[in-house]
DNA sequence: CGAAGCTTTGCGAACGTTCCCGCGAGCGTC
DNA sequence: GACGCTCGCGGGAACGTTCGCAAAGCTTCG
């Protein structure tokens, strides 16, 4: 059915092992024979069957993506940027979600590993034990989750946070709120409290919550209570939720209560008023992650500590922070 | 390195092909050599290796879903929809983008369909010339694309459109405006023009623009001259456009003028005033989508004419439609 | 009791590629 | 001018699996 190697290599009158070098290793045939070869496989319409070629020994060229949820605006957009970064290094993304339960972690890593000469685990429910004995199998690379040994990016978000702290600050806020539904990323270096307080802000810290639409519902409820002025919220939909109960309660944005959110997904830049929020670059985490993975499938660094890469934050200002009410 | 059909074969005391069939059909070996074989392959932790599955002749087990752009709300809920069908009926679902561009697509494809058993391609920039070659080497499904001979999911927004039609009427409403960005799955049925006139609601039709939410904020200033007491809008992400610019003019949603989007994706149930929309259903979409596909792998309906199915959608009221004013 | 049919299992070829080895030609060195 | 070295290429085994074919065992029935 499908056009073979072998074909190729009548057709350009070499033999087969050519064919294969032409494609694999270019430098090793002479540049007319490689033309020859390149021609033919052009008419013929040819290309490598990647089975074939991944039973032989050869990789998949293919990285897997395990993230929690597909559906969370987060990702959508370090999806794209991943695939198009990989793509150009000849590889293609198989991403999956683990819904953020073990079980379905595990089954899913099973589906995919196979197929994939590297796993790219975001934030990963498995346990320590367990994610060791699978680095063990093939190259790991952990996004938000710390394990001794395994390749990791960190995203930090003390930047941001301290940014967003002088920015309440300057607009003369001094009460906070942050409404928390337990982030990894925040769970390193200095606090969201300290940060605050670093600036003479007094913090009060809600929750732990789920992260949900409905959590900024009802933490909105709340900052009247706690004479705050700015709300900091786990991520941008629980800091549209804070956003919705406030217009309903009659309170305005940003006249009388300011808001933050984090990741600075779509829902930050269109809601109304446009939320102000803490920014990861989605590309920049596509590209550290992917290139991170495709480093340790190359085996670079195999001696040596395990290596660990950071991608910081940063605040966009938008519309739904300004001055604090006197 | 990995653990081979072979290793497991003599654990068993069989020879590899029964382990073979174990796998592949298991009602052909009897249940005691069976579970023997089992046993042995669980303790071992074997698993078939796809590669070498798949160039022998079996399928790949995967599907290719090529999508306009990840990065859009509308898709994430559909592609882990399909995820997850697929994954039930043993397959794996490659996405990847095209950007909407020619060039990309092709690119695509080609890195892909390798891989894969099937191509389900959303809303294709392709050539109808193109996709008949195409459908010749590898089964496809195609969604808001129609080609004669080519199984296609439509998505259509009839009846949806016809509720909202009906929900501004029986508020009141008499002149409205349609945002438009070219939809495909308009193309086909009753145009919204005639279902809004078949109820005596007068609409008129701004654009064609490009479907963002600056669309919305520049259509919203348009509404006023043309005495309009509702928008419907492409799709969410320009609704929320305009509902941004109307608050910026200090129009009132829903009391002087209502709002409707299509797609119901999560802008739509977070936004303030949570926004009335079009929904059509992801699961549903996945669902069909995902079987169609396989249906068509497995060389069901050879014969005759190329089946078409159909989603529908229905109106999702919510707080941004209200009774027109006096 | 034997032939025929069915079920259960084993043997070995084939899938398309990569890569190790070996061969011959050309070239530089002493 | 013989030797060794490099360079370009061809031959063929191997990767792990599926599947057609056939052998062996068992059942059934005349």
């Amino acid at each position: 059915m499908a056009v073979t190697i072998r074909e190729v290599a009548s057709a350009a009158g070499v033999s087969v092992s050519t064919v294969s070098r032409a494609f694999v290793s270019p430098e090793q045939v002479q540049a007319a024979t490689r033309q020859r070869i390149m021609e033919a496989a052009a008419k013929l319409g040819y290309a490598p069957n990647p089975a074939a070629r991944s039973l032989r020994g050869a990789g998949t060229n293919s990285l897997g993506l395990i993230i929690p949820d597909i559906a969370n605006p987060f990702f959508p957009p370090i999806v794209k940027a991943m695939q198009a970064r990989a793509r150009r290094q000849g590889y293609t993304v198989l991403v999956a979600d683990s819904d953020e339960r073990e079980a379905d972690e595990l089954e899913t890593i099973a589906a995919v590993s196979k197929k994939v000469d590297g796993l790219i685990l975001w934030a990963s429910t498995l346990s320590e034990e367990r994610l060791r004995e699978l680095t063990g199998q093939m190259p790991l690379v952990l996004v938000n989750r710390h394990v001794p040994g395994i390749p990791e990016l960190h995203i930090s978000l003390e930047a941001g946070i301290h940014q967003a702290a002088e920015h309440l600050r300057a607009y003369g806020h001094r009460r906070c709120v942050f409404v928390n539904a337990s982030r990894a990323e925040l769970s390193r270096g200095k606090s969201i409290q300290e940060s605050f307080e670093a600036l003479d802000l007094s913090l009060v810290e809600l929750g732990p919550y789920e992260p949900r639409f409905e959590t900024g519902v009802h933490a909105a409820t709340l900052v009247a209570a706690h004479e705050a002025t700015a709300v900091v919220a786990h991520n941008d939909l629980v800091a549209l939720g804070v956003l919705h109960q406030l217009a309903k309660l009659g309170v305005s944005v940003p006249d009388q209560v300011s808001v933050i959110g984090i990741d600075d997904t779509l829902l930050a830049s269109v809601s109304t008023p446009s939320l102000s929020t803490i920014r990861i670059d989605p590309e920049e985490l596509a590209r550290q992650a992917s290139d991170l993975l495709i480093d340790t499938i190359a085996g670079k660094g195999g001696d040596g500590p395990a290596p660990l890469v950071e991608v910081g934050s940063r605040l966009v200002p938008r519309a739904s922070t300004g001055p604090a009410p006197r």
